[in-house]
RNA sequence: GCACGGGUGGUAGAGCGGUCAAUUACAACAGACUGUAAAUCUGUCGCCUUCGGGCUACGAAGGUUCGAAUCCUUCCCCGUGCA
């Protein structure tokens, strides 16, 4: 599309942005790349946390610097809050994470952060999931910062785009899952997790990097077999792919086609 | 052949006379998503339902009991030990 559009690639991909998760996360290589320029991959080390706002940061500043070449910007990729993130202005609460504020609020309790929120933010606290932890820490963190409650976004659209899904039956997903699994894995990505490791990127954050990151680490450090690694991988990357339609069938805009 | 141990929902595995359609975990299905989003979290999960309840279920068949997944008998499978 881009080669016949004279398009040039914005990658949406939450663990693409890191630099060594390559085979892992799928990433494409310069070949495959046929000359097209792909932006937002390898723009942070993975022992950082890079969240959406910074994506949206870096993706706006791609796309307006492909419009100022005269040329397509094609957002591509499957972390849809990301896309949101590019695509909306005010999609997230213009407060940093701030380590201090989580620190305290990591000791409290699920239940003990609700309270608390119900307490400050009875409005945010009606809408929040009380039992989602990241959630509420997040909540509490802004509140607790602003001092005032979590704002109300609006979601305001920032471009006019076209949003095309490639949607098939889960079927015929799961089967190609499986295929790229085993390739990823002969192709050296067990490897490329141990390597990351070396590196200095610690079990804790390779666990939370999820997926082929979070399955191999715990297979490195013998707490799965291989076998068990392999197929609980497997599972997982299904049950995300399921998930990413979740997120993605209830944007209406997308005009979805089969291919 | 004898002696033990065991057969429970898609799977693992609790329950060991009533409060059991059956703890829990996983899978499955649906969903949420305010700077970790490949993350995090929620709901449903035997069948039927007018949501009160009804029905069929814990290897099979009988039996004991007011009442059994739970006790007894026989049978069928599985594991271990002795032959």
């Amino acid at each position: 599309m881009a080669l016949e559009r004279n398009g040039e690639v914005i990658s949406a991909d939450s663990r693409q942005v890191y630099r060594g998760l390559d085979i892992g996360s799928g990433k494409i290589t310069k070949k495959e790349m046929r000359g097209v320029p792909h932006h937002i991959l390898d723009v942070s080390s993975p022992k950082k946390i890079f969240t959406a706002s910074d994506y949206a940061r870096l993706a706006r500043k791609a796309v307006s610097d492909i419009l100022n070449r005269g040329k397509l910007p094609i957002v591509c990729g499957g972390t849809g809050f990301y896309i949101d993130a590019l695509l909306y202005d005010d999609t997230t609460a213009p407060v940093p994470p701030s380590p201090t504020i989580r620190k305290k609020l990591d000791k409290l309790s699920t239940g003990e952060l609700a309270q608390r929120l119900s307490e400050l933010d009875p409005d945010r606290f009606a809408s929040i999931d009380t039992k989602n932890r990241a959630r509420l820490v997040r909540a509490l963190e802004i509140v607790l910062s602003t001092g005032k409650p979590v704002p109300k976004l609006k979601r305001a659209p920032r471009y006019s785009a076209e949003k095309i899904g490639i949607m098939r039956p889960m079927e015929d997903l799961d089967r190609r899952i499986e295929l790229r699994l085993d390739k990823r894995l002969s192709a050296g990505m067990i490897k490329e997790v141990e390597e990351l490791h070396k590196k200095g990127v610690s079990w804790k954050r390779l666990y939370d990097l999820g997926l082929e990151y979070r399955y191999i680490s715990l297979f490195l450090r013998k707490k799965l077999s291989y076998d068990e690694m392999r197929s609980q991988l497997l599972t997982a990357i299904r049950q995300y792919a399921r998930r990413q339609m979740t997120w993605f069938k209830r944007d209406k805009e997308i005009r979805w086609i089969s291919r």
